[in-house]
DNA sequence: ATAAGTGCAAAGAATTTGCAGTTAC
DNA sequence: GTAACTGCAAATTCTTTGCACTTAT
């Protein structure tokens, strides 16, 4: 396993030190790509490479990385956070979650320019937003 | 300060005592209409009118009125649950946080419908949303 | 060499729970 | 009268922090 060429650079521009830990970390996340993992997740599949890692280095690793935007933060109704790799582009917080299996299903983005369109004309300067879909999935849907 | 009758009503129908404390509740969520508030807020108004009041019938009484839907319960990204007079009309989940003065704005509803159709096509059966929009409010933006 | 990072354990914050006493119906 | 509710304090859960030790650059 490899870290993208990507990440690396973002790494070095922020100062960034590449410990055993952070690499080890950054590898769930890429291998996770796509799913919403906690704190506690990565930990779990980061110790198989990293086995005397601690909670509070992934907390430290994940806060860092999210504040570079290599990762995305975000919590749901749960109440944790989640992080997931974030794929630059820019904002794809629109996320459904299956109220019966809890997967995490992505929605394609654009679907809310007309509406952050009339806001700014209201005078709303947007940084970001989240849509939250809870759902049954089409799978879990049908039983 | 008197309870309207429409929660009253509910609160009968779902078998719900009505004490001194959960009547302090639910008046302050009917001041603060429209605000979003944590337990330790709502903790600190209902105690003007009940004093010895405790943080954990306040997350009782909180949880219940969520439950019966008579209040809507939300999570930020602080990491704090937060609760809200809930006005029937469905879905009213769509928010503006101000990132500078920290206030909650509400959004039409409505806005979503097309997406809801789209996905609805693919075979999810959307049961909830949230959209959170993070923003300078208007006044904020102006500074 | 040294500034930054780590692990551990302890502290914090938000929320939940157990239980003996209290209250609305 | 009694089942439901309350307050308190203790327990849980998630996250953060202090500190002595370690490591990447």
């Amino acid at each position: 396993m490899m870290l993208e060429q990507g990440i690396k650079e973002r790494l070095e521009k922020a100062e960034y030190k590449l410990t055993q830990q952070r690499k080890a970390v950054l590898e769930v996340m890429q291998n996770k790509r796509g799913e919403h993992l906690t704190a506690e997740e990565v930990l779990y599949e980061a110790r198989q490479k990293v086995p005397h890692l601690g909670i509070a280095t992934v907390y430290r690793t994940l806060e860092r990385l999210a504040a570079i935007e290599v990762l995305y933060k975000t919590i749901f109704d749960e109440g944790k956070y989640r992080y997931e790799l974030s794929d630059q582009a820019e904002h794809q917080h629109l996320h459904i979650l299956c109220i019966a299996c809890s997967r995490i299903f992505e929605v394609e983005e654009g679907l809310l320019d007309s509406l952050e369109k009339h806001l700014e004309k209201d005078g709303f300067e947007i940084v970001n937003h989240q849509l939250k879909i809870y759902a049954y999935c089409p799978e879990c849907s049908r039983k």
